[in-house]
RNA sequence: UGGGCGAUCGUCUAAUGGUAGGACAGUGCCCUUUGGAGGCACUUGUCUAGGUUCGAAUCCUAGUCGCCCAGCCA
């Protein structure tokens, strides 16, 4: 497994309550000298997302804290909804996350074991075939507070059971005319144990298994035993899972098998984010989103595809931690840890998001020059790079104001700024179109503050970025934001849906951004800080003449709190 | 209204009968060739009521509130 020390020394810091419980488990020698074993079982129906990097840093990261294994095992028992490609994807998010499994598995695999079984329990009177319809059985169920009735074939014979479900194998028999279930306690207050069924017919075409089977198991009677056949030691899942506990254990003790102890956790959620399967299908099925892998979706694919990093994304996980509360992560957390993480790795580099064209006018027509410039201020060892400056230049147009509010800080008439690694220079006019807008701001310089500092030891306050007109290349910037504009966007009220709730300004194009000419050379997925402004990768639909830019996230802007502070 | 699980700063999470700590967010100051980053400081918390104890976030009792469960989904 590929996790730093550093990382395993972090998450070893703050105590948890599973840890607690596989060292305890270790020490009192609960399995002997069996090595710890995991496993991260997700169904092949979906996405993963940022959700499941929690369950897959706890199952990887503490069992190698323990010496153990983890397998990724596809809990794969519903035909219906299972593809090949979220196979494919999964297995691509968990080895970018920087995972490496012991074994790839399959519930499916143990199709065979999983129905030796089933004949062992009808064998030993405690499963039998029902013949009564779905919504029968639904009534037959009762309901929380009242105990259920048995079904008028719970006592059929051993004999017949057996015929029967071997005959339900061999496809004799419809789908939904008949069920295998458990023969467990039709009163108990726990409805999982209400003679659960263990297997339906479904003559559906399995993506691994074909048409082998017409009979598949449901999650309760595979996922057991599957973790009993791979020997894991500590099976670790959601919370909603606790009332499945019993029968977990009923299945396991019965057969007499491996005895893989199930144990729950809370599932992650995070602010402004919604991490339901269902609902994220539907953004990507009503074409809300561009894809699984849209940048705006909280999925591992889309978050890297928005420029997140893996550490970014296990140093968050780790620190927020486990437990068995329903709590919600501030997203400001995620964001802290990806400007963390990029803010000690990112190239920089300047890039005018909303140009505005400045004219130097004492500086000579049809001179250049090149400024040597810092490619990591935080990373000496990233060295420099010579970036082209000349006498038109182009500016943010933010970075620029005609009448300046109170404490603004950047250009303005009669002002003195810093460009960024070059000269110190003062604005002296602008020029407006018809409509009165400046399109043009003129400026004169210092040509002895080259590189950024005026040897008569003059301050300015403010530094801004820049870059040379002539030398500036074009691309597309996408401004990401926010998906949802509520901090829980599944919580709807009454006739509302969760769609109603989306950011409608959750993208933004901006189709002519000037960017220093070394991003010429970027290549798909390449990150970079572009100074003062944020933290931007390149998007795979770049070409080579127009590069596309995802913004990651922002830089954090003190200046946009000063002017809503002052504004309210 | 049956069963299960839970409740600690605004948020997430530690403290396992012995100083309520960390992270994020927030506030102020310092520093700064990114209004970035960094440094320093500060604010805010044990659901309620009883009880046990020298001592309770932790144990007990009773409440309150929240989440999960009635798929031939996982």
């Amino acid at each position: 497994m590929t996790i730093h020390s550093s990382e395993s020394q972090d998450s070893r810091t703050s105590s948890n309550f599973l840890r607690d419980i596989i060292a305890e488990d270790v020490c009192t020698k609960k399995y002997g000298d069996a090595v710890i074993q995991t496993r991260f079982p997700p169904e092949p129906n979906g996405y993963l997302h940022v959700g499941h990097a929690k369950a897959i840093c706890i199952n990887f990261i503490l069992a190698d804290e323990f010496g153990g294994k983890t397998n990724l095992r596809f809990d794969d028992t519903n035909p219906e909804k299972e593809e090949q490609e979220y196979v494919d994807s999964i297995q691509r998010d968990v080895r970018w996350l920087g995972f490496e499994w012991e074994r790839l598995c399959y519930a499916s695999d143990y199709f065979g074991q999983l129905y030796e079984w089933a004949l062992q329990l009808i064998r030993a009177g405690k499963a039998y075939v029902d013949d009564l319809s779905a919504e029968e059985i639904r009534q037959h169920r009762g309901t929380l507070t009242e105990p259920g009735k048995e079904s008028p074939f719970r006592n059929r014979a051993i004999a017949e059971n057996l015929d029967l479900f071997q005959r339900m194998k061999a496809g004799e028999f419809p789908d939904g005319s008949r069920v295998l279930r458990a023969k467990i306690d039709m009163a108990s207050p726990n409805l999982n144990m209400r003679d659960p069924v263990m297997y339906r017919i479904l003559h559906a075409t399995h993506h691994r298994t074909g048409d082998e089977w017409c009979i598949y198991p449901m999650y309760d009677y595979a996922h057991g035993q599957s973790d009993s056949v791979e020997r894991v030691t500590h099976s670790m899942c959601s919370l909603e899972f606790a009332d499945h506990q019993p029968l977990y254990r009923w299945f396991i003790e019965n057969l007499g098998i491996f005895p893989s102890q199930q144990i729950e956790f809370d599932r992650l959620s995070v602010t402004y984010t919604l991490l339901s399967k269902r609902k994220l299908l539907q953004l990507v099925q009503e074409k809300r989103v561009s894809g699984w892998d849209d940048p705006r979706m909280p999925t591992l694919s889309g978050m890297r595809r928005r420029g997140f990093t893996p550490e970014a994304l296990r140093a968050f996980v780790l620190t927020a931690g486990v437990s068995r509360t329903n709590g919600i992560v501030d997203i400001e957390m995620l964001e802290h840890f990806q400007r963390d993480d990029l803010n000690r790795r990112a190239r920089r580099a300047m890039a005018v998001l909303r140009p505005l064209k400045l004219v130097i006018d004492n500086y000579p027509e049809g001179q250049q020059e090149f400024v040597e410039v810092a490619n990591n201020p935080e990373d000496p060892t990233a060295g420099t790079r010579q970036v082209p400056f000349s006498r038109e230049i182009y500016i943010e147009q933010d970075d620029f104001r005609e009448v300046p509010p109170p404490k603004y800080y950047r250009l303005s008439p009669g002002k003195e700024v810093r460009l960024r690694n070059a000269y110190f220079i003062t604005a002296q006019s602008v020029i407006k179109d018809a409509t009165g807008s400046i399109v043009e701001v003129h400026c004169t310089y210092d040509p002895a503050s080259r590189g950024g500092n005026s040897p008569d030891g003059r301050k300015v306050k403010s530094t801004i970025h820049w870059v040379s007109t002539a030398h500036a290349i074009s691309a597309e910037i996408r401004l990401y934001d926010k998906l949802f504009s509520t901090p829980d966007p599944g919580d709807v009220p009454e006739g509302g849906s969760f769609l109603d709730n989306l950011n409608p300004a959750s993208l933004e194009i901006l189709a002519d951004a000037k960017l220093e000419p070394s991003l010429a050379e970027a290549q798909a997925g390449d990150q970079f800080q572009f100074e003062r402004v944020g933290y931007f990768c390149v998007d795979p639909d770049s070409s080579e003449i127009r590069k596309v830019f995802n913004r990651t996230l922002p830089l954090k802007d003190s200046w946009a709190k000063i002017e809503k502070k002052a504004g309210a």
